[in-house]
DNA sequence: GAGTAAGCGAGACGGTACGTCGTGTCTTATC
DNA sequence: GATAAGACACGACGTACCGTCTCGCTTACTC
């Protein structure tokens, strides 16, 4: 039932997690998820291939944490430099009372995030290998997802009790409705992701949540 | 330019493609994607390797060319089989004048075709090997999911001139408002996709497409 | 017990067979044998492969024929141009009543053909086929190389009428005192084939053959 | 100038080289060498294709390899089990003084070995791929044919010194008119290779070297 | 502060699949 | 009916990675 040997996690090398987050980022951006071997990352983040699968139970897994290292790096450091703060992950949703430009200004963040080139080659990965890979896929929503989509049913909740929303709507069906969109331009890249699209999608969605006359 | 040497299709073994198609199919759905290979796929198939790479550049092509197969001839079956047509890729989204209707018509039928488990994962592997292969999405969108998505637009125009939808409505647009959270719900299993929810995304796309009161 | 189906061979295309000839001895010297492939022979000769597989059992036997068809060319080339005749497969061994001057006549002009570039390749490669493949061998010696042979015991014969070699010595053995050792340096490489070593070996070999003082 | 990573030799698993050199031997004798393949060796060792690749540029290679280990420890079988030793290459060729009846012996021994079912698969293939192959051939010759032709030169120089043989003859010419023939029958299998055959060329090569009288 | 046990870099190992090449058979169309 | 052309089933090639397994080496923690 345990595990064949655990390994003592109090010992591990920092030095080598980093480097291998980073030579896992750099080579999915790089060379593409495919051509990204684990052997790759051991020698390009001059670690022994055993330090990686002792760590971690694949490729997709080595990604998963680089990449969630990285949203919270850059999250902090936004969090750190100043004082205005756009990013709706740490923040939340702000709620200015008006519902359309509050989602508006996310759904925009959201797109420009998509854009990022340096986000686009790893959030695509770790998004088809989740849809083909149920495991992963979970531990995509739950990790990733999740904690984003908390925010939406939160400022949607507040929005149904300033009434800008019907009562009977469920929310995390609501936010579908948003970002299912997005989602679907990005993934299958149809037409290009503009905060024009964005903002068309607000206006129907929220449309066709409000409450009837 | 040229390829290296084009092989004559005039001469191709009909025998052999379809074997390749039901082995692929077969495999994929038995094993999964990853764990299927194109030596397996010869071997099940009764075929040579070079057989395979002669008329296909990859795995994930094979694929394809099944899957388009597989869904002409179903389409064929359904065609010959009965008068009764709910095969809206034949024949288009029924237009009795009730727009709610219909799409929900077609949004559920949508929604058993994913949860069918023959087409699961094929459409799983097709729909996540397109979006990290940019090239390969776009034979994805351009043979598989643009005619669909064609039909929408040939129907959602007729509601804008019924007075169904505003005026200034992108049909492109909405269309993707309908078949977006289906999509995300479906590819990240976030939630189970039912009848149930198709409906309740028509009610809410269609409120906000409705003419302003 | 009869073979599959034999081919006319009275409709057999002499231009092609002359084509795969030349192919298969310009190979053979430009690539050696093992690059040597029956596929190269047919794109080279401008042939399809069935017409190979049809007229040869095997590479090696197509060369065989090459070969042979080359020398003969050679050796008619050779009698058809000049009086002076040296070529000792159509001729025979000059018979001048001096054994030791002919031996070293007939066994330089060996040691030349053995280091004959153009010859040098295919006769290589036949003869380390033959080394292997018991059967192939067989043909070898009984095509190219028993004539010759043959030539050195009427030769041997001769001297031991006139005297010049012990009454009870058998011919075969001591022609291949003469023609062991050359094909021995030239097969293995061990040093350098010159006209030299053949005297050499005609003066210790004949001395070893003559009659006991 | 470098190769491309050289392997580390101390890490060399010995368990798997014996097994390879087991298995090479076994197919070539059961199956010929055209036959036998890197795949097959691989699979009848227990042993991965690339432990192959890593350690040996080809089949031939391998090969001599594995026949170099099995004299190796056939010598070294030989030279514990009795004092009585026969085998020349470990031994050198005796000197009773007598020439004649000790390269008779010597000749006779290397019929026998020639003769011996166990040898002659890997003795034919390597011959044959040396003398088409010049590197290998020189290999060949380096490692196996010197040290034993090394004897003969020894031997010679003690017979000229004894005066059984001509001042003037080189040894290494010497050697090859008693070895010759041998190796030139056994190739060509032009006649049966026995050891009245091996003393009939002792007793011409030898007169043929003796001092004039 | 010596002993020892874990993580570590390195990389050899038994495997699986890759994509390519050549074999020998077969089929199609041409002469 | 032989031919040029080449598709086919098959088998082997040599390479790339997989995940496991030693090796020494370094670096804590224990005694």
């Amino acid at each position: 039932m345990a595990p064949t040997k655990a390994p003592d996690s109090s010992r591990r090398s920092d030095r080598s997690r980093r480097a291998i987050h980073d030579a896992a980022l750099a080579l999915v951006t790089e060379v593409g998820y495919r051509r990204t071997t684990i052997e790759g990352i051991a020698a390009r983040a001059g670690v022994g291939k055993q330090t990686i699968y002792r760590w971690w139970p694949s490729k997709a897994a080595v990604l998963m944490d680089a990449f969630l290292d990285l949203a919270g790096r850059s999250a902090e450091g936004a969090g750190s430099g100043g004082e205005a703060q756009s990013d709706e992950a740490a923040q939340g949703i702000p709620d200015t009372g008006d519902l359309v430009a509050d989602l508006k200004l996310v759904l925009r963040a959201t797109v420009d995030e998509l854009n990022d080139p340096v986000l686009e080659a790893p959030t695509r990965a770790l998004t088809a290998e989740g849809i083909v890979d149920a495991k992963l896929g979970a531990e995509f929503v739950h990790r990733l997802l999740d904690p984003q989509l908390a925010l939406y049913v939160t400022r949607l909740r507040a929005a149904q009790e300033a009434g800008d929303v019907r009562a009977g709507v469920d929310p995390r069906i609501a936010l579908e409705l948003l970002i299912g969109p997005l989602m679907h331009r990005w993934l299958l890249r149809t037409l290009p992701l503009t905060h024009a699209y964005a903002d068309e999608i607000v206006d129907y969605a929220v449309g066709g949540l409000a409450p009837r006359p």
